[in-house]
DNA sequence: TTTTGAAAGTGGTCTGGCCACTCATATCCT
DNA sequence: AGGATATGAGTGGCCAGACCACTTTCAAAA
């Protein structure tokens, strides 16, 4: 099996050895040497499959210490991806589209649910917002996490790092009242409303962006 | 400056090189030993980082030929998704959910394209539900494929495969009719209608897999 | 007891080598 | 002459061994 390609097998072993031994985020792995003699494989061969995972930011190496599993959400893997392949405004395109068919879906099943549109959420909400540094990025996220799917939520995250930060900085006062507005559909569990309104902010969000050459 | 880590210096190198240049995709770039050369860098450290570029789905090597720039648009962010992201338990609920969302949204793109609408494709979809063989995943895929977003079709096909073939099957004649409805909703650009009727089709075959026991 | 420094362990890198494979070219046989 | 075959150059895949730079540890020296 596997014809050629030793080290796509090596990944795949850290990877099935990280899961069975329960290896948490942190923890340390075996050494570079060691791994290679457990493996029957050469330390060179053994490290492409470790660099590897290092750019995806699922390992970290200190030199003189070890290589230690990193919790994934700090993974590099976008930034490399994204200097790469965003040239291409179709991906470019796909990426922003994708991103906000989960966070309208996510406002939705919110919306749905009967429980979640009356939480207290709503009204810490609204306090923050009156405060100085409320953060774009916090808006949505909280309602990523309310909608419930935790798939959802993930694939979101990777989505935003994916196209730069599209929530960086605070929100102004005209978007406090587009939050405001959502906000209070939500409450009243109209999906519609809330999605059209939210929709609109993040499109006006993102034509502010491409205006202002916010691309890496 | 980036003390430590050669390789991921040359990672940048290669990627300001491939701009330079203006290799395109499917281009040969220069052997490892040659690039080797011209950045002062030995070949072990130089192949460090062509394998992560590689499983990241940026290079393409073939043993006896050289390397070559895969398409961009192949690159592995589902893949990174899957192994990152969907390995932790997540609930079938979760999985079914965020792909039917993906397809949903799908047809809700496909509706709102003016040309998508009024394509030949559902003349062939009517002549081909009549066939014997004809298989359900054909029928959403190809919704997918239609839809445009390449990106969200990735994650698509990933979800499907992940929940064990939810579409295994050929259609039954009431599920024709269903199909036939969901059709006849896009020609006429009704997005809600359609995505209503292909939600309730959606999850009347969810719960008979359940019933029947189908999972993997 | 505190400081120091040597040793062991680790990742980072390079060299040089051998193998397996592909391809273009030259050579040989019919 | 034309098609099959052998050869050699070029390439990626892999390995062993060697340094280097760095961090930790712990025992010896102050």
């Amino acid at each position: 099996m596997s014809q050629s390609k030793r080290y796509l097998d090596i990944v795949r072993d850290i990877r099935d050895m990280i899961r069975q031994e329960k290896i948490k985020p942190g923890d340390r792995i075996p050494s570079e040497r060691e791994l290679a003699e457990t493996m029957q494989v050469g330390r060179s061969t053994l490290r492409e499959a470790l660099r590897s995972l290092e750019l995806l930011g699922l390992i970290e190496t200190r030199r003189g210490e070890g290589t230690f599993l990193s919790d994934y959400r700090n993974h590099k893997l976008v930034e490399v991806l994204s200097t790469f392949v965003l040239q291409d405004n179709q991906s470019h395109e796909d990426v922003f589209q994708t991103r906000q068919l989960h966070e309208m879906a996510a406002i939705q099943a919110i919306c749905e649910n009967e429980a979640a549109s009356q939480m207290r959420v709503w009204d810490s909400f609204r306090l923050r917002l009156k405060g100085e540094s409320f953060q774009r990025e916090d808006f949505v996220r909280e309602l990523m996490v309310l909608s419930g799917n935790r798939l959802s939520l993930k694939i979101w995250f990777l989505l935003k790092q994916y196209s730069g930060n599209p929530y960086e900085g605070t929100v102004s006062s005209e978007e406090i009242d587009r939050m405001n507005d959502i906000l209070t559909a939500i409450e009243r569990q109209d999906a519609d409303t809330a999605i059209r309104e939210f929709k609109a902010w993040s499109e006006w969000l993102q034509k502010e962006r491409v205006r202002n050459g916010n691309y890496s």
